[in-house]
DNA sequence: ATTTTAGTTGAAATCAATTTCATAACATGT
DNA sequence: ACATGTTATGAAATTGATTTCAACTAAAAT
């Protein structure tokens, strides 16, 4: 079933039924009708791949996800998708599974399948890659802390500042010794959040300890493993600093099995704001990252980028705003009001 | 960049330069040699719409997933996309959102482009779309509990014994007064959960209480809702078996708001055994359903029916095995063991 | 020495659309 | 009545590959 059934069923030419798929108002009236119902009738539709040979539009979008079971990910990804879906795009998955050869094959795959435009979700990927990029004429939207000076459109948060803020509020809630436990994932910060959590201590004049610092995976089982060392320690720490939510109910599953009560014995600050952290005993005290907005932003940075409304000659960085969610994990309000 | 400028590079038709592509073992090695040197120092890829016009093959399948932010249906989404991954596939995303009509629009969309073949991951679609597809004539296998009588390819598990089996273990423990928290997805099932629920009471001759069955939103704003009104009866039970985790989650957070101890004052089981289900407090008794191997058998299935080892004429049903995780929330060992 | 065979290669057809250009028919203005 | 403009349509070119078929070469078999 092609268009030249079609024609010879209308009996028109080929070029008539393809005006009345893609510009019917130059068509006369009556012979777009009759042509309009010999399709419907004969359900037909016009082949993809014939169609992006013309337009080498494809209406699809990469969409490189670091861990498709992270709900971090996901709900920005989520927002991508709510902005995608309107505008009649889909998104082709990728699962890059914090594995850079993994993403290296898929956005390989993007490109040869000349998506219009690429999501990078806390991508694991390098400058020679973003080159490629570039030299393929591909628009790229970063989303998520990333390495300085990438000359990419970004879409992030202020992650130094925010985790300033987190081990502030710890360290507000009278906590001294304060230890961090910090999701590595592959090339993608340069540990932003560890400067933030330096500059917290630096301001206060408290000593950076290297052993209260550690990079584990960034997942419930990194956080499990970064605790129990942490607990283990001489001098264990009063309040320990996740850099995500999903470490956090790692490290608050490690310290129940150490049998310390959270927070009287040990503060837990995490990061994220995923839905989990409602829900879990005691409620977590982290900071609210706007996930799904984030993905939304970056979304629409991406369509302007394709679309041509945005140049995107300069690298263009949007911050959001976050907020820290005080909640449980960290000591109660009332002592926290003593500090001030 | 096109082959036609790999050929005039090359000094041969584009023919040769095709078949050095495609069929490499035709082609005189020194010719092939020289080509495939040009066709590397240019960076040169085969035009994907160009080769899908001849192939009519995408190297695409579409995966229907109703709700993007829910593990229990991302954890069977990424054993798909494993198994499409290693086939050097990739998945388009679909994010139906529990909305039938998002996901029929998504299916027009996937027919469009011609993909391979098609997952659903716990589909509302019904059997008008069905006929649809199989007149298309690509392949779709259904992942999850679903309609009797569809005459499609599914992979899922005995969702009605498991329900049975988690309402016994329920009454073992000593629960008399079990209600039940059903999530429903518009016309996926036709309650197989609370089927077996109903049967697991009628073999102990226990009544069927009309208000101790409540459907809700399948999540943990559902299992909330539910939960309270459950809570708030004259006569509250003793136990709640919820139809998925997340709304287990729910539940729980609602007694807990109600001051009401788990499992000590009021018992709670889940359904699915997703990864959250061992963090909360007290650790949730649940259905462990195999989840990532859903999909990887979905998916495996799929494939075959892609690639013809399976004729796909008559209709496939492959069950796997579920199991009951027993950790905290339904009452004590010792207590359960009491009844034996 | 001649026929057969296998191995290479290119011209042209094919896939299924879109689009340009030319033409015909008809309406409008002078 | 004639020049001009507008509208509708089709033939053919175009998009970028693959593939068939024919032709040619060189090696092997007779």
């Amino acid at each position: 079933m092609n268009i030249r059934h079609i024609a010879k069923e209308a009996g028109v030419s080929v070029a008539t039924v393809s005006r009345v798929l893609n510009h019917p108002e130059h068509v006369a009236p009556k012979t777009r009708e009759k042509i309009e119902k010999i399709i419907e009738e004969a359900e037909y539709t016009p082949n993809w791949f014939a169609r992006g040979l013309n337009f080498n539009k494809t209406g699809t979008i990469g969409l490189m996800i670091p861990h498709i079971l992270n709900s971090v990910h996901m709900e920005i990804a989520k927002g991508v998708e709510d902005v995608a879906h309107r505008k009649e795009y889909i998104a082709l998955m990728c699962n890059a599974e914090r594995d850079a050869a993994k993403e290296r094959r898929y956005l390989e795959q993007l490109i040869k399948r000349r998506v219009d435009g690429i999501v990078l979700i806390c991508s694991s990927l390098g400058e020679k890659d973003f080159k490629m990029l570039e030299e393929q004429n591909i628009p790229v939207v970063l989303i998520g802390d990333h390495k300085d000076g990438l000359g990419l459109h970004v879409v992030s948060i202020d992650c130094r500042q925010a985790a300033e803020k987190a081990v502030s509020h710890l360290l507000e809630a009278g906590h001294e010794r304060i230890a961090m436990i910090y999701g590595f994932e592959p090339e993608v910060e340069n540990g932003h959040k560890v400067e933030g959590y330096k500059t917290a201590l630096e301001k206060r004049n408290l000593p950076f300890r290297e052993e209260y610092l550690r990079t584990v995976e960034n997942s419930i089982e990194g956080g499990y493993l970064g605790a129990k060392k942490l607990a283990e320690l001489e001098e264990p720490p009063q309040a320990i600093f996740a850099s995500s939510d999903y470490i956090a109910f790692g490290v608050m599953d490690a310290l129940k099995d150490k049998n310390l009560k959270i927070p009287e014995d040990i503060a837990v600050m995490g990061f994220d704001n995923v839905r989990m952290s409602n829900l879990v005993e005691p409620k977590l005290t982290t900071i609210e990252v706007p996930l799904h907005k984030l993905g939304v932003y970056g979304a629409r940075l991406l369509f302007d980028l394709i679309e041509g409304e945005e140049d995107g000659k300069e690298a263009k960085t949007i911050l959001l705003q976050h907020k820290i969610k005080i909640r449980k994990s960290c000591g109660h309000k009332e002592r926290i009001g003593e500090m001030f």
